[in-house]
RNA sequence: GCCGGAAUAGCUCAGCUGGUAGAGCAACUGAUUCGUAAUCAGUAGGUCGCAAGUUCGAUUCUUGCUUCCGGCACCA
């Protein structure tokens, strides 16, 4: 006779046990329709599930966060019955819930073409119309192992013998199909109608590259067809976003096979674009009290097998270079060549700390399949400082670091962040108190900042533990960039020293810190956050002049050579076609500001302004305008 | 690197089962001199990614290579 407390904190009485339906029931029928599982304290259950005893639950419904995974889970079983349905030789593995939807991995002799989706996305709708029940069963490992081989289920055999004996296993059943899974799932495949499968990929077994590989279907699913367009269409903004788009419609950068894969040209407009960004990351880090380096881009072997990268990293740099039976390797970190500098004098106690910033360019020989754009490049540069100093200096280095990249970041308008401290994973080098120490010396530096931070336990590198931001873009995406990370080897493989005030020799410690991480990621990222329309600042041009006919020639060029001197990027079209066309033209290229001059604003020695988001500014005085942009220009807005 | 797909004019793309290519935009020329997201007309533009094979004949079929796209694996 269970009494059945609801989160609101109404008593439900019931003489005998209950389902969760029958629950959602008696409290009111819209709920009981949405409901898709119930939950017992924190505990999720079936629909279906008899409560025999006094408890606090709750109904979960399918718009929820809960619900959605259930309903999303469940989408995966469909679509799992739909292929088995279709290609009865399929064998079924995992499929588990994503971000946004779902993915299932079966063993298939013959990949699955764009073509097969459509018919299994046909075929689960047809299962879904016909309303079958999804039941529970708990079933004994041995008989379910035994079963699963029985219908060459091998894979799914091989899941169910990994999971312990005193494990219950649940089996759920709809229509003739059944499956392992611990659930729960909606109660009827009918509830099942907001989803679409979305690729096809190939996919190692169990994630492990030397395993076979699998054919993955991805989905997605949502609680009703309003929600799944929502996504979809969400899904076409972010493609228009893409950074390989806008890159070509803007003329900014380009990869040519001509020259290699992950290879980046930067282009005028682009170059232009990087250039105001390295300025003021140079303005920035000499204000911040660091000095610039210049490195070579290639070095001999030995270099490199003093630094541990060619045995820890091999496979992703670049095969030597012979020359005079000397071996060389193109770079692919900048920290040895610092270190060398740090070497090449005897340093005192007095000169700690020191901070060499330098903007990098590596090579590092990524896998063909894993270059995208300007994201994964073999070839970038890297916005790279090492700072060398001593244990108790840490702290203030990380605060100053910290206080540098947010004033860094803030000016391309990333103002949110998810930080991670990565703590001391098992392996590590250096004496256990350092670790401690350094560590504590992070964390103090975060919490003073008031910066909010998840602890990835274990997560640091061997050499030392760090801290790694993530941005968050215009559309929520977060990005990697920054990353501050202490390094307890290279100081000691390089025998790198300090003598200090006890006049004996130390160990320095080492931070490398990168703000932006590649320039040439970061450039996508920005493409991708500002979707090509950059402020002023960043701008490669910042202002077109148009005019309206030919008269106006004369004067527009009296303004160009005015804005010019002050030092604007601008340029001027006097071509003659409608100032429709023109604007249209300039529109599309993402210029933020037009001048626009017509016979009245010779006659009064104004200018009409008009801005890339379509806003009329109306006619002003040339004085004005500068003034107007030369604020917008130091606020970076 | 692995699985699958793709590569045609500067860009976006069409070209059925083999008979050496077509549109729109851009470019160029001319007309038009225009008031806030496309004025009109004409011209030119291609080793159909590269190499080999099958064939009387290959953009089309086969193989290899290169690059790109979607994932997987990798990412100091």
């Amino acid at each position: 006779m269970p009494n059945l407390t609801l989160p609101d904190g109404t008593l439900k009485e019931f003489d005998q046990p209950v389902s969760f339906a029958d629950v959602a029931k008696s409290i009111g029928p819209g709920l009981f329709k949405s409901a898709v599982a119930g939950k017992i304290e924190e505990k999720i259950f079936d629909l279906s599930y008899l409560i025999n005893n006094d408890s606090n639950i709750s109904i979960i419904t399918r718009e929820s966060e809960e619900g959605l995974e259930i309903i999303r889970h469940s989408t995966a079983h469909l679509m799992a019955h739909a292929v088995k349905e279709l290609y009865p030789e399929a064998e079924v593995t995992i499929g588990p819930v994503i971000e946004n939807g779902f993915y299932y991995d079966f063993a298939i002799e013959n990949p699955f073409t764009d073509e097969d989706l459509e018919e299994i996305e046909k075929k689960m709708q047809e299962i879904a119309k016909q309303d079958l029940p999804i039941s529970r069963e708990v079933w004994l490992k041995k008989d379910a192992v035994e079963h699963f081989k029985n219908i060459s289920e091998n894979y799914k055999a091989e899941i169910i013998q990994d999971i312990p004996d005193d494990e219950d296993l649940s089996i759920y059943k709809q229509g003739d199909w059944l499956d392992l899974c611990r659930g729960p799932h909606v109660p009827s495949t009918n509830l099942l109608n907001a989803f679409k499968l979305t690729k096809v990929a190939g996919a190692y077994w169990r994630g492990d590259s030397s395993n076979k590989m699998l054919q993955r279907i991805y989905g997605t699913a949502w609680a009703d067809k309003k929600s799944l367009n929502h996504y979809l269409e969400q899904l076409k903004q972010a493609k228009k976003r893409d950074h390989r788009r806008i890159g070509k419609d803007l003329d900014l950068f380009s990869i040519q096979g001509e020259a290699g894969g992950g290879l980046v040209f930067w282009h005028p407009n682009g170059s232009k674009i990087r250039q105001v960004i390295e300025d003021y990351w140079r303005t920035k880090h000499l204000e911040a009290e660091y000095e610039l380096l210049y490195t070579p881009h290639i070095a001999l072997d030995t270099l490199w097998q003093t630094s541990g990268h060619t045995d820890y990293y091999q496979e992703s740099m670049y095969k030597p270079i012979e020359d005079e039976n000397k071996l060389y390797r193109l770079k692919p970190m900048n920290c040895p060549f610092h270190v060398l500098i740090y070497k090449n004098q005897l340093r005192s106690y007095r000169d700690l700390p020191i901070r060499w910033a330098e903007l990098g360019t590596v090579y590092r020989h990524e896998m063909t399949g894993a270059l995208h754009g300007l994201m994964r490049v073999r070839g970038f540069t890297q916005d790279d400082a090492h700072i060398f100093c001593t244990e108790d200096q840490v702290e203030t280095e990380i605060t100053n670091i910290l206080n540098l990249t947010i004033e860094i970041l803030h000016a391309f308008t990333f103002d949110q962040y998810e930080i991670h401290l990565a703590t001391k994973p098992e392996k590590f080098v250096g004496k256990d108190s350092i670790w401690t120490k350094a560590t504590k010396a992070l964390e103090q530096a975060l919490s003073s900042k008031g910066l909010e931070y998840v602890i990835d336990e274990a997560g640091g590198a061997f050499y030392g533990p760090k801290i790694d931001i993530k941005i968050k873009d215009a559309i929520g995406r977060l990005w990697q960039c920054t990353t501050i990370q202490l390094d307890f080897n290279l100081p000691e493989r390089f025998d790198m020293q300090y003598i200090g005030s006890d006049g004996h020799k130390h160990n320095p410690v080492m931070i490398h810190r990168t703000l932006l991480g590649s320039i040439e990621r970061f450039f996508g990222i920005l493409i991708e956050h500002f979707e090509g329309k950059f402020p002023l600042w960043l701008a490669p041009t910042q202002i077109t002049i148009l005019t309206i006919s030919e008269s106006q020639n004369n004067y527009a060029a009296t303004i160009y050579e005015k804005l010019k001197n002050i030092g604007f990027r601008v340029k001027i079209d006097l071509r003659n076609e409608t100032i429709g066309s023109k604007i249209r033209d300039h529109t599309l290229k993402k210029v933020p500001y037009f001048i626009i001059v017509g016979n009245q604003e010779v006659k009064h020695d104004q200018i009409s302004v008009r801005t890339q988001k379509g806003d009329d500014l109306g006619t002003m005085e040339f004085d004005q305008f500068v003034t107007n942009l030369t604020t917008e220009l130091t606020d970076k807005k």
